[in-house]
RNA sequence: GGGCGGUUACCCAAGUGGCCAAAGGGGACUGACUGUAAAUCAGUUGUCAGAAGACUUCGGAGGUUCGAAUCCUUCACCGCCCA
């Protein structure tokens, strides 16, 4: 791969929010790599992560793709844990009330999270490194030397804090310190490529650079990624929303959670997750607006591809295929769950045991609502159990009664 | 430290003594239509009960009242303004 062709592929799938600066970061991310080339010699990059949750799902393998593109382009990769950040507590999650970890939490939660980003990241050329390494020994007056870098009204400026001081929503002293804190990490790493999301944007740009140029180091360049939306195609993906595609999930559900994303939101999910380079991604956009692919098929390679990076060529052609016999053809999927029908169960009842449904109201209503079929026969009242066979409620919970 | 305002169901939000299991919106769920997409239409959305109905719920506790989400006391949390 020649430069340009480095240089748009790792732009790929980037949101500044301002041409200027993704122009500026452009050219110097080419310029960068130039001397990478010319002195042989790899570029250091890193990410952040917050090791305070276990469960990861798509979004936060963004910047581990991200981070991948480097490694294959034969640079220098870190994996950072933020360890002593995660000793003081995320103060933009305020409504999360998390608790503040002790140590030994925090690294049993690092290697979780390590182990499940190697299926995106080479774990061969990973280093991992915590930030409390570096943080643990800075003293009062080094973090207000640091400061001596800022002014209050360049964080006055800062769009997360422009909108919280509009709405009145307060604003702590230490969420200033953050940024200074992971500022002074592209410091103590010599960064020269830092990756983050675009609620990082002022950490990295203007926290990060600043403070190495201060301290007589060449400012890094900021990749900044863009937002994938969750299942629903419009808000971010995150856990508490509630539209999550989680890694942990099994091929076949992650097929098909991914096939219920919209259409609107393919864009997104194919530059920031998967491994197609901008020219491919373009072709299959082409194909899709000229009406030579389908754009449920085009869903589908998407689908596939990202099912694959997390659970194999092989897996996934397998999701696949039960999706196709499931959706299409409507016929019942291959595999469900058991149960062993007793003796004087009604299908409420049964719905219930089963927790095809929270409760009785709503097992009844699901029956009002002609939502439960027994081998594909629809059953209009709660009545006792008619006979062994398959039982669905709604389009996708499945139950073989004996 | 002082003054004011707030806390309602998954979320936002209306309700200021009985007609309130609680308007409206969002979300979620079901059905129709589809490409398990979007859009659209119809319905459901506290629990239990076959229906009638019963029970629990409006930040916590206590009280007034025949009757409270609504009034009083107190506690907790949050916000705004002044210092």
């Amino acid at each position: 791969m020649n430069i340009e062709e480095q240089v748009e592929l790792l732009m790929q799938g980037t949101e500044y929010g301002d041409e200027d600066l993704k122009k500026a970061m452009t050219a110097e991310l080419r310029a960068r790599l130039l001397i990478a080339q010319n002195e042989k010699r790899p570029l250091r990059v890193y990410c952040g992560y917050d090791p305070t949750s276990t469960d990861l799902h798509l979004g936060h393998t963004i910047s581990m793709r991200k981070l991948r593109q480097f490694q294959d382009l034969g640079h220098d990769v870190t994996f950072l844990i933020g360890s002593y950040t995660a000793l003081v507590g995320d103060p933009s999650d305020k409504n999360k009330a998390r608790p503040i970890l002790t140590e030994e939490k925090i690294s049993e939660n690092a290697i979780t999270y390590a182990e499940q980003a190697y299926r995106v990241l080479d774990r061969e050329k990973t280093k991992i490194r915590y930030n409390g390494e570096w943080l643990s020994k800075l003293s009062l007056v080094d973090l207000i030397r640091l400061g001596q870098n800022f002014t209050v009204q360049q964080f006055l400026a800062r769009d997360n804090f422009a909108n919280r001081i509009e709405k009145g929503e307060p604003i702590y002293i230490h969420e200033t310190f953050y940024a200074l804190m992971q500022g002074y990490d592209a410091v103590a790493m010599e960064t020269d490529v830092q990756i983050g999301g675009t609620d990082q944007l002022f950490n990295i740009i203007v926290a990060g650079r600043k403070l190495q140029e201060a301290l007589g180091q060449k400012p890094l360049v900021g990749i900044i990624t863009a937002i994938l939306p969750g299942t629903d195609g419009v808000q971010r993906m995150s856990k508490t929303t509630g539209n999550i595609v989680p890694i942990n999930t099994g091929a076949n559900d992650m097929f098909g959670k991914l096939m219920s994303v919209p259409d609107s939101a393919m864009g997104l999910y194919m530059r920031l997750v998967t491994r197609w380079t901008p020219q491919e991604i373009e072709a299959i956009e082409r194909d899709v607006a000229s009406g030579a692919l389908h754009p449920r098929d085009a869903k589908m390679n998407m689908a596939r591809e990202i099912t694959g990076i997390f659970y194999g060529d092989a897996d996934a052609k397998s999701a696949q295929e039960n999706f196709i016999k499931m959706f299409q053809q409507k016929e019942i999927p291959d595999e469900m769950p058991d149960y062993a029908l007793q003796s004087g169960q009604t299908v409420v009842d049964v719905i219930l045991a089963a927790k095809l449904a929270e409760s009785k109201s709503k097992a009844r209503s699901l029956i009002d609502q002609k939502g439960v079929r027994l081998d594909g026969e629809v059953i209009e009242h709660d009545v006792p159990f008619p006979h062994p066979g398959v039982l669905q409620v709604g389009k996708r919970r499945f139950l073989r009664v004996n």
